[in-house]
RNA sequence: CGGAAUAUAGCUCAGUCUGGUAGAGCGCUUGCUUCGGGAGCAAGAGGUCGUGAGUUCGAAUCUCGCUAUUCCGACCA
């Protein structure tokens, strides 16, 4: 390809709304236009990365026996009812009307439509286990989209979906995507960190993450540089030293005015937060929720979420609070009235501590929750954060940021028990179709890998999914040059490379800043001084140095330089 | 959905406070000179100053509404 033919564009300053490193470079190097709020177009240069990227999926799916589907992005609203999640899911998921007034709404994804798709061709345990997968885009009404590619509305998403007839065989199902997904993300160069995770709105038991370990990162890790115990902060768990203290002490009011955070008070009596109960308040199906938590540490909403089975989890007002006999800034359950109270797990056995009076100005010391609270449930509440203990092996935790590459859920009958996804046994017993789903974010894992992979200058790409293989630099506008070039396209092209030509009437220093955008793993620059010894100048994208190589040889040690 | 900011040439931005005929650099076109890490000179093309109202003799500039975009947070199968 010669790039007076080829439709791109560079930019030589930064776009003033791009601050990670793979949104800078896609802008720059041309790979990616927005449209709109995280919508993108693709040139040519980027789609030849998207592309290589789904090559690559593709073989590690049809590896482990996927069988490719492609369905439809426009679905209606009574797919959606079926699972409920038409009413579950909030306004991520764009609802519209077609001209006949009917509900229809644009896919986030697929489990309906591939349950739907399988309850019409499976009926019996002979058709079982399958997997299904697709490249397709998916639409998410994101309330905030950011970094680029990194969270986008209208994005390419492998999504793949499998249908067993027992948890067993679901279970060796998952370990084979997991395989699968170690290869994937170590192709690309990208040793992943896997989390467990929240299962949210998908419902189901298991679920790990795919992390991309970096500071641009949007979710929060929790991880044990002891023993590999890893989980999404959402979930994450811990190990809890509850504070005790002399627990034959009797509670004791005293004045704290002024002191309505918990480090005020902490600081005001001279206690460690630890040795404090942090109250927070929410509403829930129209009674207040009650959450309370060691001073240090903070509620974990998600958490609360699961264990609620929520829908909807709203902080609660002053008011709502106040009419339970609480008094914000000074709260605790003790005299509070139709509430229900959950406490962490790390108050259980806690002794001595500070808390509310509910009297404005005024806290209790000497607080045992044993003791002095009535009514009250006890959970795993809180959000784990850097310090705190692992719960495997008790040392401290790390936290640390990750970009989400790609999940796997074990999804159990969720789908297929709402929508009527059930097989005949060998008993001729009509049951439920087992299913597990497993995402890739195609164009989040090519902005990964360029947050992975690049120095100042532009994106690293790896050799499985660079936009070429090859570029070939005439420095010079020179004919001889060009006639170099254009050989050395044709011998490597007809070997099988992609190669892509720079014979542009530049002047070296843009083309090999060009060059550098563009990440090509290999550069041949054809200059005069070399070519006057038969040689040309060989320089990978990783290295600093080029070395000057003879014409003749270089299909070889192109081939030798692929091969290893 | 809360908080903050921005919107002027293809890109990065100045001009706005203090109202008076639209600016720079880069990019683009043409010519000459240069030619090994984003060259120099010269001549050009390119903008209803996001949008709608208002104030004013006169608005990019002041006032109000709207829209879009970005950042922080909430949210996020």
């Amino acid at each position: 390809m010669k790039l007076s033919k080829f439709f791109y564009t560079t930019l030589r300053e930064t776009p003033s709304d791009a601050t990670m490193p793979s949104h800078i470079f896609l802008m720059r190097g041309g790979y990616i236009k927005p449209l709109s709020t995280g919508i993108y177009s693709m040139l040519p240069m980027g789609f030849r990365v998207l592309k290589k990227i789904e090559k690559l999926i593709r073989e590690e799916m049809i590896a482990i026996e996927g069988l490719e589907v492609d369905l439809p992005i426009v679905q209606t609203a009574d797919l959606w009812s079926e699972s409920g999640r038409y009413t579950a899911i909030g306004e991520e998921l764009l609802r519209f009307k077609d001209r006949n007034n009917h509900n229809m709404v644009l896919a986030m994804t697929h489990e309906e439509a591939m349950t739907d798709l399988v309850r019409y061709v499976v009926s019996s345990y002979k058709q079982l286990p399958v997997m299904l997968f697709q490249f397709k885009t998916k639409y998410r009404d994101e309330a905030r989209a950011r970094g680029g590619l990194i969270r986008v509305r209208e994005f390419l998403m492998k999504d793949a979906y499998s249908f067993h007839t027992s948890q067993e065989d679901l279970d060796k199902h998952y370990d084979l995507e997991y395989k699968a997904y170690q290869n994937i993300f170590r192709k690309v160069g990208i040793e992943p960190v896997v989390v467990q995770s929240d299962t949210g709105i998908m419902g189901g038991k298991v679920a790990h993450e795919f992390m991309l370990d970096t500071p641009n990162g949007e979710d929060y890790l929790i991880i044990c540089k002891h023993c590999g115990y890893q989980a999404n902060r959402e979930i994450a768990t811990f190990k809890r030293t509850a504070h005790t203290g002399n627990a034959d002490l009797g509670k004791e009011k005293v004045a704290t005015p002024n002191a309505e955070s918990i480090d005020a008070i902490s600081k005001l009596l001279n206690v460690e937060a630890s040795a404090t109960a942090k109250c927070v308040f929410f509403n829930f199906n129209g009674k207040l929720i009650t959450a309370l938590v060691p001073g240090n540490l903070e509620v974990s909403e998600i958490k609360l979420h699961n264990l609620l089975k929520a829908k909807d989890l709203i902080p609660a007002d002053n008011e709502s609070i106040e009419k339970c006999g609480m008094v914000p800034g000074f709260a605790s359950p003790i005299g509070a009235h139709d509430t229900r109270v959950i406490i962490d797990s790390g108050l259980e056995d806690a002794t001595d501590l500070v808390m509310g009076a509910n009297e404005k100005g005024f806290h209790f010391k000497h607080c045992t929750p044993k003791r002095d609270f009535t009514d009250y449930e006890v959970a795993d509440i809180a959000e784990a954060s850097e310090g705190c203990k692992c719960p495997k092996c008790g040392k401290d935790l790390s936290e640390t940021r990750g970009i989400e590459l790609g999940n796997i859920f074990k999804l159990g009958t969720k789908f297929s028990s709402s929508m009527g996804a059930t097989f005949l046994t060998p008993e001729s017993k009509s049951e439920p179709i087992i299913m597990g789903c497993y995402g890739i974010g195609v164009g989040r894992l090519m902005a990964s890998v360029v947050e992975n992979s690049h120095d100042d200058f532009g994106p690293i790409w790896p050799k499985s999914i660079a936009p070429f293989q090859v570029e070939v630099v005439a420095i010079a506008k020179d004919p001889e040059l060009l006639e170099v070039a254009d050989k050395l396209e044709k011998e490597l092209e007809s070997a099988g490379f992609e190669v892509l030509v720079d014979d542009r009437e530049e002047r070296a220093g843009v083309k090999f800043k060009d060059a550098d955008l563009w990440g090509i793993p290999l550069r041949i620059a054809v200059g005069k001084k070399g070519l006057a010894n038969g040689q040309v100048e060989w320089k990978p994208r990783i290295s600093k140095d080029m070395v000057l190589v003879n014409i003749a040889d270089v299909l070889s040690k192109v081939k030798e330089f692929y091969q290893a």
